[in-house]
DNA sequence: AAACTATGCAACCGCCTATCC
DNA sequence: GGGATAGGCGGTTGCATAGTT
């Protein structure tokens, strides 16, 4: 037996909402709350599936909702991420205040993910590659290493902000000056982040993002064995996008681990 | 001006996971 | 422990609108 349907289909609405439903919905979740999602309808005396009813909420009723264009700088962050993430909205939206997981996806879907199969020829002139942000332009000029993480819970996001200790481990290996990509500095990657300081509430100034993720019972960086800078000399804290203080260790994934694909150790993690 | 095409986005579908009993 | 259920998520569809011929 397959699970029974959240509601009967029978004589409910579809399609685009109408207003006087969004008011209904908008009323009813002010009084009581967002939840039981399968009885609101009826309560609510809505001819809705309860699903349809949550994702109009959370989709677009919600009052802290952002509407318009997205931005550049949400862009660069949209990128970075997905980078990391592959296409796990939800995880990106959280990132992105007042975007919901349907706007990133649609925005990607329908602007960056199309800039990745782009023919040089189209016509359009708001796709020419000038108008690409400089992370954009990095991503399209390098293969993507989306690294499929299985996460079940992204814990922690972390902006770090110190400087390479030059003085005090001197490279055995020194690298001279970075990397370019396809002929894009990674300096230019590491500036929209700084742009981005303000969306995620720090001031810090630095290139290197950090994220943990718990998979299963272990965290990723458990799974790499992998040893992290402190984060920040001073209060890390005031560097935290999500603070839920859990994980002992820390992932990073660096500009250069990104970029050259020096993501040691992680095969198993990566597209076949 | 009409027909056609491309684009953007809201909404739906089906699967997965967490939780409850 | 296992089934049932609710909620969440990502992929896809379909429609309205804008742009082009």
């Amino acid at each position: 037996m397959g699970r029974s349907p959240c509601c009967a289909k029978e004589g409910l609405n579809r399609g685009a909402w109408t207003a006087m439903e969004d008011k209904i919905l908008k009323d009813y979740i002010k009084v009581h709350g967002e939840g039981k999602w399968r009885d609101l309808p009826k309560r609510a005396g809505l001819k809705r599936c309860g699903k349809s009813c949550r994702l109009r909420w959370l989709n677009y009723l919600r009052p802290d909702i952002k509407r318009g264009n997205i931005t550049r700088d949400e862009e660069d962050l949209i990128i970075r991420l997905h980078k990391l993430l592959g296409n796990r909205w939800s995880l990106i939206a959280g990132r992105l205040p007042g975007r919901t997981d349907n706007t990133i996806k649609n925005y990607w879907n329908t602007n960056i993910g199309k800039k990745l199969v782009q023919t040089p020829n189209r016509k359009s002139p708001s796709q020419s590659k000038d108008n690409y942000s400089p992370a954009t332009k990095l991503y399209l000029s390098a293969e993507s290493r989306v690294v499929h993480t299985k996460a079940s819970r992204c814990t922690q996001v972390f902006i770090n902000t110190t400087e390479p200790q030059k003085s005090q481990q001197p490279e055995p290996n020194p690298v001279v000056g970075p990397p370019a990509v396809n002929g894009f500095n990674r300096d230019d990657l590491v500036d929209p982040l700084d742009k981005i300081s303000p969306l995620v509430s720090t001031d810090c100034e630095g290139s290197d993002f950090l994220i943990d993720f718990e998979l299963d019972d272990k965290f990723l960086s458990d799974l790499l064995n992998t040893d992290f800078p402190p984060l920040c000399d001073g209060d890390a804290d005031t560097n935290k996008i999500s603070s839920s203080p859990i994980s002992s260790q820390t992932l990073s994934f660096s500009d250069e681990m990104l970029n050259n694909n020096n993501l040691q150790g992680m095969d198993w993690f990566q597209d076949q």
